[in-house]
DNA sequence: AATGAATGAGCGTTCATTCAT
DNA sequence: TATGAATGAACGCTCATTCAT
């Protein structure tokens, strides 16, 4: 009998370590024993694991997708009026920053990398956008989904501009922002 | 005997043509010799206009955000009405959806180099920030700043889901949804 | 409560299965993992019989030396003139061309590996030689040592030109020709 | 202007140093650095000479085929009766050993790492043995093709197997032997 | 000024071997 | 006995950079 491993795991494990070394250098930039590193095994290791590097960072991006949608869906509760919903958001976006930033980096790595009909093909990561809406509805109770995706593309725009190092812009103030221009729009 | 050139307008002429080459590939992606083959030059003359890869790679993103803001300042003009700047933004955006989907890729690539201090220390692209409040209160008459983040967040967001693949996100449609809501929240 | 094995037993086994492996790929070329594969047991259990590649490697050799000779005399006898027996060669040679083929590659690797000195030294090789010699012997009946190693060196360079891809060179008519020079040297 | 070097010309310089490398460890066996260490650059240099290890090594067989000829039949003029040539080239044969043993160890590495078809396509090298006949038919005054190739045959037998260690099989005394037996078989 | 040959550290990956089970 | 997970040195190859011309 071999050393007992739950294969299936124990990669998971691996892959859920990875966030940081990829949101930090990059997928080009990071190599595979800097990784193996961070992981704390050997290259010979990792390679037992995935097949590749690209590979490695595929099976990571759909990993951390499934997370980061748990993660997003279960924090989102219990803010009563409009206004006081789109203030947790606030709340919320300012206590993850920094992750929310490290995801935008994975993300725009990985769609650079791909090509844009690979992209169009297996669709990929419309499911992630289509459980986001599914919050938003649940979060702020609305159903017309040209203004859900304004909402979401606002926030997006957010963690974009923190990104850049636009200090200029302020999460909180922006979503307050944000209430009070959705407020206006559906009272009209 | 040297070849007669202007050595500034020339390294600026090179500097131009990076742009295709850094925002396919990334900045860790692209060899120096693909540049050079790109740019139509020798490894060597690279070297002689540039001090090393990541110097080039600065110096492009300097001239390509001062080209940025002219070519976006330029564009936007003659609306009457907020419901028509918005939409005449949307199809701005429209028009050079893959540019400014480069441009992002770009930017991301950037400031995933930089370590934060660096960010902060030199501050460094406030300036293309400010630029752009300054575009955004020309186009919508609009002074209250909180006001113009917003409108400058929305829009970062628009490209990045479009960036992301994320087809269900009309820019159009959109810019449309902002005229509405601008329109709301001001009248109120 | 071990498996019940005859180790020596199970450790030929092994070696004679190891044949058109090491012929295909060579022995710097093939990795203990595809052995293991070929061999249908885990690379921890070809450790368990033999101590490591090159001694896997050696043992094999050895083993398939003497299945070599074993096969060869076994199959030639019963012709009766020395043209009719030349021509038996010839048959036997055609028939079994791939495998003769598999063998010098396999030899070729052996005697590559070894350096000059090691060969000297523990002599090796040279008792299959004289296996050789005396199935000459007995399917030509001829004494003469000379002879006989020019009778050998000849049905190897027939084996070698075909391992080339000599297509010209007919192993039964140069077998024939054999057989005639073998004749008119002797009535001589 | 770049260093000024004849591109072509140090190609070709470069692989007429490969000879001992690959003849001695064996295409799968030697390395890139070590190749390159042979050859006293670096492997940046070699790669810049070669695309791969693949390309450099079958580079290499081509150019060394077309000195193995020239050698060979520059070398075997002038001796008058056939027991006198056969007996020169039994001189020629020992004086070059080391040579030709190099030589065998380096096509039989050749021929295993093709597959049979690609052999058989570009029939590759087929024209080397056409040669081989043609200098043959020159030292014996032989037209006879089968009885070329007996001799050829014969003359790569007695090469193989002092490759493997015969020191039993002198070649000088089979030279003899085959003046002898080709003048019998001639006269008859 | 401009070229591209040269370098060697470092990349993604493989492999003989070890060892916990 | 038998397994296959784990290791890390070493592989083929690439790359930013230097420098002779």
């Amino acid at each position: 009998m071999p050393k007992i491993v739950d294969h299936e795991q124990y990669r998971k494990e691996l892959l859920a370590k990875c966030f940081d070394l990829f949101a930090e250098k990059g997928y080009a930039a990071i190599t595979m024993r800097q990784i193996a590193e961070g992981l704390k095994v050997s290259t010979g290791t990792l390679y037992h694991y995935f097949p590749s590097k690209k590979a490695l960072f595929e099976q990571f991006v759909e990993e951390a997708s499934k997370q980061e949608v748990l993660m997003a869906t279960a924090e989102l509760e219990g803010a009563q009026t409009l206004q006081e919903r789109a203030e947790a958001l606030g709340k919320y976006l300012v206590k993850n920053e920094d992750y929310q930033i490290k995801w935008v980096y994975i993300l725009v790595d990985f769609f650079q990398h791909k090509d844009a009909k690979e992209v169009q093909e297996n669709g990929g990561f419309e499911w992630v956008t289509e459980i986001y809406k599914q919050a938003a509805y649940d979060l702020f109770g609305i159903q017309d989904r040209v203004l859900i995706a304004f909402i979401l593309t606002f926030i997006d725009g957010l963690i974009y501009e923190r990104l850049c190092g636009n200090r200029m812009v302020s999460i909180p103030e922006q979503c307050t922002l944000l209430g009070k221009m959705l407020t206006a729009y559906l009272v009209e």
